[in-house]
DNA sequence: GCATGATCATGC
DNA sequence: GCATGATCATGC
């Protein structure tokens, strides 16, 4: 009844038939027909549906709910995933690209090279189509058609990190704590929580406390990269042995590496030992200055990219204490109280909790010296938001989303209101205003993170190391 | 001393 | 041209 696929080739030969194509355009209108009866009933919510339609008609193959891969003689998986338009970059992904399921109990008895995650998604058949807003799923057409094949196809440095981000999940879970995983641990491959509804949960080894089912996931900014580097540049050089002999680094060792020479040293004494004349004067001196370490190796830049880490510069006063909070980009009154905090029929968070819940950020920590205008490179430290502050996050959101949208401008959650995140002005300057929902124009305005709230966590980082 | 509002200069 | 990250300025 089904066809068997036995070589790498017929996949992708079969699979290239539908690039620059519909899935309606390639399957006989009968059954498109009966696709439509049948789906009738899953209105908008047929998310994930289109993989499966893409497997039963145009593959024609019937691979179930297993850990095999779906071609299991080439042992390719197929994953079908969307891509928006960019104003800049050509096209970006949609969404992260949510891979197998994460078995708590099972995967901690596992090694990184015989993983079930290895087994099932070690070749991806990634066929991105482009999404429109309310299009039908039958139109969407697929424009990349790319077999990536992690163990040859991705460069050295990037399965390295892929298999630190898999063993810091899976020692996470090893030691019970597996209910504050976050995709913001780890740079390329996520656990991305993978539920109907939020109040599905499992069990997990070594703790009581239900977790959230998660799914191994390649973070959004890294699909990103690979349809840039994979798609549109076309031919990389491919791995040499010498390549794969190179040093292996992870992001925060290659990121440690390039601050260590200055740890400790002034302002001026690293602008000097680096052959600068930047000046001083700006606001954000410091963070160019910190940009001037990374970038004398441009390739860096790009992996911080990818890796969805933003670099945020900090100083800290003579004493120790931080003086001001941390900023996020303004946001947009009409386009915030259309979010949900999570949506979970697309899986779709809110920017600031997308922010918070994905994003690693990079500190670099520098502090003020008593009595005079020079300042010390104090360390990096890398942090991401952690999971059980989030409700307190939601909770300012929610109350910010609240007041928007009933028009109480005056009452957004100030620096009293929650130790950990407030509505602040952002704009360029008073006048810098933006429409609201009640169609009046209010000061641009972001979330931020409370001074004293980092520099718990920049303290805390101390204690552990 | 701290909360809050305002602004600057870079770099995309 | 404008968003952004970071800091400055004010006032209680």
């Amino acid at each position: 009844m089904t066809t068997t696929y036995n070589t790498k080739e017929e996949v992708i030969n079969r699979a290239q038939r539908l690039k620059d194509k519909s899935l309606r355009q390639v399957i006989p209108h009968e059954t498109t027909k009966a696709i439509e009866e049948q789906t009738k009933e899953y209105g908008d919510r047929r998310k994930g549906h289109l993989g499966n339609l893409v497997e039963k008609y145009f593959f024609d193959i019937n691979p179930g709910n297993t850990s095999e891969p779906d071609f299991a003689i080439p042992g390719i998986e197929l994953k079908t995933t969307p891509m928006k338009k960019h104003p800049r970059k050509t096209y970006v992904s949609k969404e992260r690209l949510v891979l197998s399921q994460i078995n708590y109990h099972d995967i901690v008895k596992e090694d990184w090279l015989d993983s079930s995650f290895l087994k099932k998604n070690k070749r991806l058949l990634l066929m991105f189509y482009l999404w429109k807003k309310n299009q039908d799923i039958l139109d969407y057409r697929f424009k990349f058609i790319h077999l990536l094949d992690l163990l040859d196809d991705i460069s050295s440095e990037d399965l390295f990190q892929i298999q630190k981000d898999w063993e810091y999940i899976v020692a996470k879970v090893k030691r019970g704590d597996a209910h504050l995983l976050s995709e913001g641990d780890t740079y390329f491959l996520g656990a991305c929580t993978k539920a109907r509804t939020s109040d599905v949960t499992r069990t997990q080894p070594n703790n009581d406390k239900p977790a959230k089912p998660r799914a191994f996931s390649f973070k959004q900014q890294y699909i990103n990269y690979l349809i840039q580097a994979r798609l549109f540049r076309r031919k990389t050089s491919p791995d040499s042995i010498f390549a794969k002999a190179r040093r292996l680094e992870t992001i925060e060792d290659a990121i440690r590496v390039r601050f260590s020479p200055y740890i400790g040293k002034s302002d001026k004494q690293i602008l000097a030992s680096i052959g600068s004349d930047m000046d001083s004067k700006p606001k954000q001196y410091k963070r160019m200055l910190a940009n001037l370490l990374i970038e004398r190796e441009p390739s860096k830049m790009e992996e911080l990219e990818k890796a969805n880490v933003t670099i945020k510069a900090i100083t800290l006063e003579p004493d120790g204490n931080l003086r001001e909070s941390i900023s996020f980009p303004a946001f947009d009154y009409l386009g915030l109280v259309e979010q949900d905090w999570y949506d979970e029929a697309s899986g779709t968070m809110a920017d600031f909790h997308q922010q918070l819940e994905t994003k690693k950020f990079l500190f670099v920590v520098f502090q003020k010296k008593h009595g005079s205008k020079e300042i010390v490179l104090k360390k990096t430290m890398f942090w991401n938001f952690p999971m059980r502050d989030i409700d307190e996050a939601k909770r300012v959101w929610m109350t910010t989303v609240g007041c928007i949208r009933e028009g109480r401008y005056g009452d957004l959650p100030g620096m009293d209101d929650s130790p950990v995140a407030h509505v602040r002005p952002h704009g360029r300057n008073a006048n810098d205003t933006i429409p609201t929902p009640q169609g009046t124009r209010e000061k641009r305005k972001s979330f931020w993170l409370k001074n004293k709230y980092i520099q718990k966590a920049i303290e805390d980082d101390e204690k552990s190391t």
